[in-house]
DNA sequence: GTGAAAGCGCTAACAC
DNA sequence: GTGTTAGCGCTTTCAC
């Protein structure tokens, strides 16, 4: 049978509140009293039972966080150093997949909201804000990241999308791109929309064909760039731009297979994905962009922990920047 | 203030067993009934609360998995199909990362099975089978996962690893090298024994250069492979194995910085990650061995509620077995 | 077809 | 310096 805090109380000679405040550290306890407890506690093997602890205190200390895609990299990446900050403060990630499906992330914050969690992390798929606020109990400890709303009723964690993508344009076209296509990520995310309008303020500072045929936007999952490149290849683009680390890589893989030579045939700027061997290759024939994602994931972690422990703070907004790196001079 | 289930009894006119059961299903309540109790929740904006639940029926309706490394695709993927499956059943997924560190995975497996998680999933990076059983309480529901050991105490999932690496050293006997390195992962673990033991013997079948100095241990995170590719070139390999995915792109970039063209200065097969864009470019110059993580993660997953809803069930082993891809012939 | 009430294991306010 | 005890919100047995 479960050994509970009274068995533990009963072979030590000692109350349930002794016992207590002894494995917590609550109250003064008297050396010897506190070696008869831990006597008792080793013997019995005892465990204090997490849900009933939870119960008792509405402290669950766990931190929920609504992923759009596990498997990506980028993502990957950022539940790692969450994890990290997390489990430095005796808190645990309880972890949901929403694969870019608004109805997943609506049933996921619903579940997670409702007594599973101290806070919530959230990296939204969502496009309307109103929608995402409704899951969210009045009081909740929410963390927006990466992908932010205009309300500034959350706090959030980002990055700043528009100076890359612009500085991208300006770039290739200085190298002598005229047509220059993006690709974008879900149309719906604020992530999108600000790398969308860097793009078009720079095609038009930079006198460059304005074109809407050339902006298209993929999903970020598998397979999701080819058709955009071919759309893309037919409209005459010398330059491209992509918005996505698993869109770049498709991008590069698309263009080894069609023989075309990347940083002569045609120009290319991406944003790529942290630590991914795949682009060390290609730093020389391509400018990339990189988003400081751990960072992203450790300052979400601290967030979220500063909320739940302290609700009444103000709301806190930090805007990351990525890096910019242009390709390697050979 | 937080709204209780006898707050919604005494709105609908019920006592709160009815509620229960309302929201429960679990005996019959007359329609009208349902719908004043229904209409109370409404009203209020009733949410059972989930700590409450867990601790008074014993089951938390979560599931713990012990990983090596959250940012590895290999896991990532893994963590995916894992909590795919456990969603589907109403579960949630709570994430430890132990970074193949012996101490944190004991910390986290305590933790874990301290009454936060109904069942446990572990790749664990330990050596020692006692040490790992020592932390589980009795009868808690263990499966472990892509790592098992020699006692058959809990059920597990893994994949086969002798027989593509048998494979992997024939072929390149059969390409005409004769001093065939290996790179394996982490020393102590089963999966790298069973793929060493495998080299050991294909070597002594082909007639091969049997020596020590050719069998090379990576950590299978960042940077681990260069040390042993420097220390293999130094042996005059002709063919290299590489048991890891990480350290398999690592492989590679190596041997492009170097000027070394594979499948025509030094043979090349590798374990590769599961739809990792990186290796799509090389399959015409090299063997892949690619896992079913995903299978194995789903498996995993399904074990795991299996045993948690039904424990006196016998321990279940599955092996997979992993997809040998021969180079694409150009 | 429904209600009353016990009690899960723990923490913490109050009492001494 | 330690003990007594109420009660967190829910499920479930027993009773009618």
């Amino acid at each position: 049978m479960k050994v509970t805090i009274s068995d533990v109380a009963k072979l030590a000679g000692v109350s349930t509140a002794t016992v207590s405040h002894t494995i917590n550290s609550t109250r003064y306890v008297s050396e010897e009293t506190k070696e008869k407890v831990y006597a008792a506690i080793k013997e019995l093997g005892y465990t204090p039972d997490a849900s009933a602890r939870s119960f008792r205190t509405g402290k669950k200390k766990t931190v929920g966080f609504i992923v759009p895609d596990i498997s990506n990299k980028f993502f990957g990446t950022m539940i790692e150093a969450v994890e990290t900050c997390l489990s430095a403060h005796g808190y645990h990630l309880i972890i949901a997949n929403t694969k870019e499906n608004p109805e997943r992330e609506e049933k996921n914050i619903q579940l997670l909201a409702a007594g599973l969690c101290d806070g919530l992390l959230i990296a939204s798929t969502m496009e309307d804000f109103d929608r995402l606020d409704r899951l969210i109990p009045a009081g909740f400890p929410v963390v927006l990241v990466d992908r932010v709303f205009d309300a500034k009723k959350y706090s959030s964690i980002c990055v700043s999308n528009f100076q890359p993508i612009y500085r991208s344009v300006c770039r290739l076209a200085g190298m002598g791109a005229k047509r220059i296509g993006i690709i974008g990520g879900l149309p719906r995310l604020s992530s999108t929309a600000e790398r969308i309008s860097a793009y078009r303020q720079a095609v038009a500072d930079c006198g460059l064909d304005n074109d809407e045929a050339l902006i298209r936007y993929g999903d970020s999952m598998e397979n999701s760039a080819q058709s955009c490149l071919d759309e893309l290849l037919t409209q005459n683009c010398d330059g491209i731009v992509v918005c996505q680390g698993l869109m770049a890589s498709e991008t590069i893989i698309y263009m080894h297979r069609k023989g075309i030579r990347l940083g002569e045939d045609i120009e290319l700027v991406s944003f790529v994905d942290y630590d991914d061997n795949f682009y060390r290759l290609y730093t020389n024939q391509m400018d990339t962009i990189v988003q400081p994602v751990e960072e992203l994931g450790r300052a979400a972690g601290e967030q979220i922990l500063r909320r739940i422990e302290n609700p009444e703070e103000p709301v806190f907004e930090k805007v990351l920047t990525s890096a910019y790196r242009p390709r390697d001079m050979v």
